[in-house]
RNA sequence: GGCGCCUUCGUCUAUCGGUUAGGACGCGGCCCUCUCAAGGCCGAAAGAUGGGUUCGAUUCCCAUAGGCGCUGCCA
């Protein structure tokens, strides 16, 4: 164990790899000298920014003791180094903010999509803040159709955010008192900052571009998923530790973004995916730069491929979209997500929102990766849609169609419901309903050729007939009188049902899968019906 | 290459050192049945490898292998 950052003049007396200039001795190590930032830097928000966090101090302290070992030595925010938070002023848990901070870039990956529902979980467990905020400050790659799909996509999930933009314009309204919500409009934020470390020698200039003074040190840091990181400098930081913050032509860079806007934001959780783990010791770095003290970390493991690959935008199902457009339940997609990564810890498959918001917590969190599943979603679509209310499966059914071509208000709204209704129960998604149910929008029926070269035969021929008779004469059109008719006929024929429900279903439904026959049969009504069988036989004598 | 993280059925997971290693998806079989589903029952299916620690390891430690991530003036 070493005392070494924590201490804030250990620095100075460790011997200097050979080699190394003196003015890296001159790193980011003194505590008066964040202490200057503070002050200097931007008085209100960091001020503001420190006396909360002090205040929190005693009780949300990140796990790790100063007494714990390892080379990385103890944190940097022990009270010698940040004395003022002993005396902070509201002495009680700090309220979680967490935060997703997307990068647009054309489409909403289906791990981000769990990041932001892991930290909307997370803050609405813990009744906290979920705050949106827009990466955009690669403006080649970023529009405002590229925000759209983001507030869309999470608006689809029912994952709301508290703070963050009401529209995809980066100038537009957004809600929350610690905004701009799109980096692009925190320019102001960012220049100050970097003016601070310019002043304090903890960043300086070369090549035109603006570097930070890394320690070249070791590090430990305690993530709240994976637990203690330690990590060895590798090859490249011996040589040179130091990061660009601010490239030559004058944009931020991301490590400097990400870290002034979670501060200035008062995030409390970083919650994010796992690629980022080792990002983690620069940003704790510049947080320590700014004098404050890190929010707690939590790297989430990735969502790979079935194959084990990373899941990269290009991948089949890597994009919410698809499940949007492919007639998945929402409530679905965050289920399987959750689970995805997540576990309740007692066989609970389903749960719903309100359950998902109360059991969720990061302790439930895996360690290890784990790959995308589309038939356990399926499986889980399916189960929503079979117990979803009848209106919203009507909704949704009729969205389903009408994005399928169909025109399913030519129908009456008491039609569509009851042809809907013969679905529940028989499909996984709703992008399976125009190929099960569009016998029912149809004028025409669209024949599967292998069902009619199979049923469609002369010798359906005698079967039809007398069913379209009997079905004429039928007093009570409901499933159960059709079914017993169709019986009788049967029975009279001496044939077994099956001989004449086949033939029939083909020729009423054009295919030979479909919802139950008697109730698709009550459902299209007597007219299509005995038409229908007509238009079959019709293709039988041709 | 360097640094880091990870490793239970094909997949998602349970297991707080002692279990016939449990559940779910998928798969196979049976039942139900007008088709397809759904539902019910049954079944096959796992602790990467090698060392330790321990009376006893899937569980703790180390090593190896493998996977993934990072290694940009991308985010």
């Amino acid at each position: 164990m070493r005392a070494s950052r924590s201490a804030g003049v250990s620095s100075f007396q460790e011997p200097a790899p050979a080699g190394k200039a003196p003015a890296r001795q001159l790193r980011a190590s003194s505590v008066a000298k964040w202490q200057c930032i503070f002050f200097m830097a931007d008085g209100r928000s960091i001020s503001a920014e420190s006396e909360r966090r002090s205040g929190a101090g005693g009780k949300a302290d990140p796990p790790q003791g100063p007494g714990r070992s390892g080379s990385g030595g103890p944190p940097a925010w022990s009270s010698r180094t940040w004395p003022a938070r002993r005396d902070g002023l509201s002495i009680r848990a700090m309220s979680v903010r967490v935060r997703f901070a997307p990068s647009p870039t054309g489409f909403l990956h289906i791990g981000g999509a769990r990041t932001a529902l892991f930290n909307w979980l997370y803050a609405r467990h813990h009744g906290g803040k979920f705050i949106l905020r827009i990466e955009d400050t690669d403006a080649a790659r970023n529009s405002e159709e590229s925000v759209r799909v983001i507030l869309e996509g999470l608006r689809w999930l029912g994952v709301g955010w508290d703070e963050g933009p009401l529209t995809p314009d980066a100038t537009g309204p957004c809600q929350g008192d610690r905004g701009p919500y799109f980096q692009s409009q925190r320019r102001a934020l960012y220049e100050r900052r970097v003016e601070a470390l310019l002043s304090h020698d903890l960043a300086y200039e070369k090549d035109g571009a603006i570097w930070f003074r890394m320690n070249p040190e070791a590090t430990t840091f305690h993530d709240l998923i994976v637990g203690e990181v330690h990590r060895e400098l590798p090859d490249r930081e011996k040589e040179n530790p130091d990061f660009v913050i601010v490239r030559s032509d004058g944009k931020p860079v991301f490590h400097l973004t990400n870290v002034v806007d979670d501060l200035e934001m008062g995030v409390t959780h970083v919650i994010r995916g796992e690629d980022h783990l080792s990002n983690t010791p620069r940003h704790i770095a510049l947080f320590e730069a700014f004098g404050v003290k890190p929010p707690h970390y939590a790297h989430i493991p990735l969502i790979l491929n079935p194959d084990g690959s990373k899941m990269s935008k290009r991948d089949q199902g890597a994009s919410l979209q698809t499940y949007i457009d492919e007639g998945y339940v929402p409530e679905a997609v965050v289920n399987y997500l959750c689970l995805l990564g997540w576990s309740p810890k007692d066989n609970q498959e389903i749960l719903s929102l309100e359950e998902l918001i109360d059991r969720f917590d990061l302790t439930g969190v895996q360690r290890h990766n784990a790959r995308f599943d589309l038939a356990k979603l399926q499986w889980m679509n399916g189960q929503y849609m079979a117990r979803m209310e009848p209106d919203r499966f009507y909704e949704l059914g009729v969205h389903t169609l009408a994005h399928a071509g169909f025109d399913p208000n030519a129908w009456p709204v008491e039609y569509v419901k009851a042809a809907l209704d013969t679905c529940r129960g028989k499909l996984k998604t709703f992008a399976e309903l125009p190929g099960y149910a569009g016998f029912y929008f149809r004028e025409e029926v669209v024949f599967d050729p292998e069902a009619e070269a199979e049923h469609l035969v002369p010798a359906s021929r005698e079967g039809l007939e007398r069913l379209r008779d009997a079905f004429a004469r039928l007093e009570h059109w409901d499933a159960g009188h059709l079914e017993a008719c169709l019986k009788n006929t049967a029975g009279e024929m001496g044939v077994k049902p099956r001989q004449l429900v086949h033939p029939l279903r083909v020729a009423l439904t054009g295919s030979k899968i479909g919802p139950s026959l008697y109730h698709l049969i009550e459902v299209l009504g007597r007219e299509t019906t005995l038409a229908r069988i007509g238009s079959a036989l019709e293709r039988i004598g041709a």
